[in-house]
DNA sequence: TGAGTATATGACTATATAGTTATATATGTG
DNA sequence: CACATATATAACTATATAGTCATATACTCA
């Protein structure tokens, strides 16, 4: 949160992004993407998720500026939009290690 | 998302912690208390949401890790847990800005 | 102890959405 | 063009949860 006070338009805006996010199928998506641009196809194999499933998931990251795409052909390529998704995972991630952490210490 | 490849199970913590922070009701509730401690009733009134439904979201945060709290007497004291929170939404806050100077300049 | 206040919790309803199935819309190939 | 393949979309179901109302719990003080 930024310095100054956030709108109740602008939460409203933050939060939708943030819930893009908090799907593990979505998270996943994401997650086969850091290796690359990758097919809709190859996300399919490389996820075990439903055609269906995985386009809606793969429209609504994109409406969210996630991630970008590109159309060749009969396939559509799509890829991480910038390192933002990397940045935010990592902090979550980074979080829930000093949570194990704690957790483990309190049992120790 | 970090170096190294996720498991399903990772990404289902992540995803929870991302949905804690995809609720408008709840970014209002930290953005009170980006100004410091407050009790659930000056929250109440700050955000003029439901006594049970803010009282619902702050165990919510709370088992999130986002806020701690401290009882005094009859009242419970919350307040951010840690900076994450405001760093998390100023990403997500550039990217909002970023995409609005986008949009502007479209229509320009 | 009884009344009052602050917070938490249970039950319920309404709404959003993840996942699935079936179908539509390209695009490429013989 | 007919057909195959890749992706998107529509309709539907099942589940999760935000919000509300009623109630319970916990603390304070007279």
């Amino acid at each position: 949160m930024p310095r100054k006070p956030l709108s109740t338009e602008q939460l409203g805006l933050i939060a939708e992004r943030f819930k893009a996010l908090s799907e593990p199928s979505r998270l996943e998506i994401l997650n086969t993407l850091r290796e690359g641009e990758r097919t809709v196809s190859e996300i399919l194999e490389a996820t075990g998720l439903g055609q269906a499933n995985v386009s809606k998931h793969l429209q609504l990251l994109h409406a969210s500026g996630f991630v970008d795409r590109r159309k060749d052909g009969v396939s559509t390529y799509y890829r991480l939009a910038d390192g933002d998704v990397l940045r935010l995972c990592e902090l979550m991630c980074g979080r829930l290690e000093v949570e194990a952490r704690v957790k483990k210490k309190l049992f120790a």
